[in-house]
DNA sequence: GCAATTGACAGTAATGATTCTAACATGATA
DNA sequence: TATCATGTTAGAATCATTACTGTCAATTGC
């Protein structure tokens, strides 16, 4: 566990791991609040502080990517490789999708940017959304 | 100007003409605070109430759409057309990018939404913020 | 035309997410 | 061991947003 981590150059505490270990194999796309609430079953003083500092740490390693898909908290998540969401517009469920999309810009779109990437979110009402109503 | 949003079913006041007329042809995607402080020379008693419950009632009359892209403060575009955006990651410039792309989802990688639409984000650094370094 | 209802307004309080701060603890290094 | 950098913590501060309240103006039914 630690040795996995090790190449991320930060120092590994206790509460690092244990935050990491929450996010490894997630596929819950959490809230800060969300890995608060988990850790703080391991860790009873744990703070928002350290999740916070955490994150922004894994963050600029690019060990985990923000997702800025629902308004009023940001979401983590910790498989950075290339996928896309879907997102319930109720209970904001988000769900990965794989699957490549061509989507490149030619020069006389850019208005003159550096194009560093991009991002496709998909909308909907899941399952259990659309059948309760 | 009062004719051109008679449609919209809502009560038209000097306030929210204001802001209509603020936000009609505005290219710059504003925040509630951008549209609050060029009110504001119009109305000095302009409160950020009116202005959440005017972008609202636009909203839901599908008048003007909300935007995800800036983490921490909801933007708007009164632009309702299908169109992306390229954000700049640095001065969180917004521009618009009207290109049709495919991509619909098969059935299968669905995970059973009924998908409603989608939206594409384009990331970089806009040409001022690249050469100021 | 006149009360009653509705909707909008401004101001303010409350909330929720996030960031900041200062004190303390810990670990690595010399 | 002493020093230094970094991490942790609790709480305060901040920012965007939402909710609430009393007031007022426009609109409706009579």
């Amino acid at each position: 566990m630690i040795d996995k981590y090790r190449d991320l150059q930060i120092k590994l505490t206790p509460q690092r791991l244990a935050i990491l270990g929450f996010l490894e194999n997630n596929r819950s796309h959490p809230s800060a609040e969300d890995i608060y609430r988990a850790v703080l079953k391991q860790f009873p003083t744990m703070s928002f502080a350290t999740v916070y500092n955490t994150l922004e740490a894994l963050k600029s390693k690019g060990n985990v990517q923000e997702l800025k898909i629902d308004p009023g908290k940001k979401r983590y998540d910790p498989d950075i490789s290339r996928h896309h969401h879907l997102i319930c517009m109720k209970c904001k469920n988000i769900v990965d999708i794989f699957k490549d999309f061509d989507i490149s810009l030619s020069e006389d779109l850019t208005s003159g940017f550096d194009i560093i990437g991009n991002s496709i979110e998909f909308y909907g009402i899941c399952r259990s959304c659309g059948s309760r109503k």
